[in-house]
DNA sequence: CAAGAATCCTGTCAGC
DNA sequence: TGCTGACAGGATTCTT
């Protein structure tokens, strides 16, 4: 979203394509039509969706899913999979990517984001004042489920994905399996640094471009060089290397998704 | 109600 | 080289 500000804000949308309805939701036949002409007054993010205000007092949301990619200024012709394309008054183009159409994208008839039932049932932001220690522990009360799927689960806190939760249960020496109402109280306290940490760090190097995601501007995160333990199965972790009894980073499957971890650092 | 499995879709890569 | 199966930054919907 950040790359996205500089040639959106203000702006208004000069034209307007759209190539494939058929994301993963259908969009209405009139979306491109009723983007094209409003001014994009402000951007902000909300978990793993970005929202652009409109002039309409609608809002755009966007959501990315696992391949979807913002690219500015796209050569032509496209890029393959460009689903939208934004042009500005200023003569910029925004093309949304999205190979496999998990992504999303919705115009809501409202500036209050609360409202729309995406975004209602999200959980706190998990670098703002409210996913505190306490909170967490609340949520996780009573959860028989392990802690990696929670903290997997936007309702409980927003914004968290596959790699970064694995990065942040390594950072916070917790394991994966535990279930979450055992990381209540004291485990929770070093949780929520943990996570912020991660997030903090991974923000500051454009992400994580494992396959397809890039900036907006073509560049590479870098955070992929940063992981702990995400898709280093087999490696000794590099906070009990020097230890014999390290048998290195363990892979496992929970919800159906990849989990990294170093068993004996985590309990 | 909660938790796990199946599902949507395309691209890539390992193994034969 | 070409085929097949497994797997991938997600989240909803269906089953148990």
């Amino acid at each position: 979203m950040r790359g996205l500000m500089p040639p959106l804000l203000g702006r208004r949308l000069a034209a307007v394509r759209l190539s494939r309805p058929d994301l993963r939701w259908r969009l209405p036949a009139d979306f491109a039509a009723r983007l094209t002409g409003q001014r994009i007054d402000t951007m902000i993010r909300r978990g793993k969706y970005i929202l652009a205000r409109l002039s309409s007092d609608e809002t755009l949301l966007i959501h990315l899913g696992m391949s979807g990619r913002m690219i500015l200024d796209p050569p032509e012709p496209l890029p393959a999979h460009t689903h939208l394309l934004l042009e500005t008054d200023a003569g910029r183009r925004v093309g949304f990517v999205d190979p496999r159409r998990f992504g999303s994208l919705d115009l809501v008839a409202t500036r209050d984001e609360a409202q729309h039932p995406r975004l209602a049932g999200l959980g706190p932001e998990p670098l703002s004042d409210a996913f505190t220690p306490a909170y967490l522990s609340r949520v996780l009360h009573g959860k028989l489920t392990p802690i990696k799927a929670a903290l997997l689960d936007q309702k409980l806190v927003a914004g968290l994905g596959n790699i970064y939760v694995s990065e942040a249960l390594f950072r916070a020496r917790i394991s994966p399996r535990r279930l979450a109402h055992g990381v209540a109280g004291a485990r929770a306290a070093r949780l929520v640094p943990a996570i912020r940490a991660v997030l903090e760090g991974a923000i500051a190097a454009g992400g994580s471009s494992l396959r397809d995601h890039v900036q907006p501007n073509g560049e590479l995160g870098y955070f992929q060089h940063a992981w702990k333990v995400y898709g280093r199965a087999g490696e000794r972790c590099e906070a009990c290397s020097c230890d014999a009894a390290c048998r290195g980073i363990a892979q496992i499957v929970q919800a159906g998704r990849s989990t990294f971890y170093c068993p004996r650092l985590q309990r």
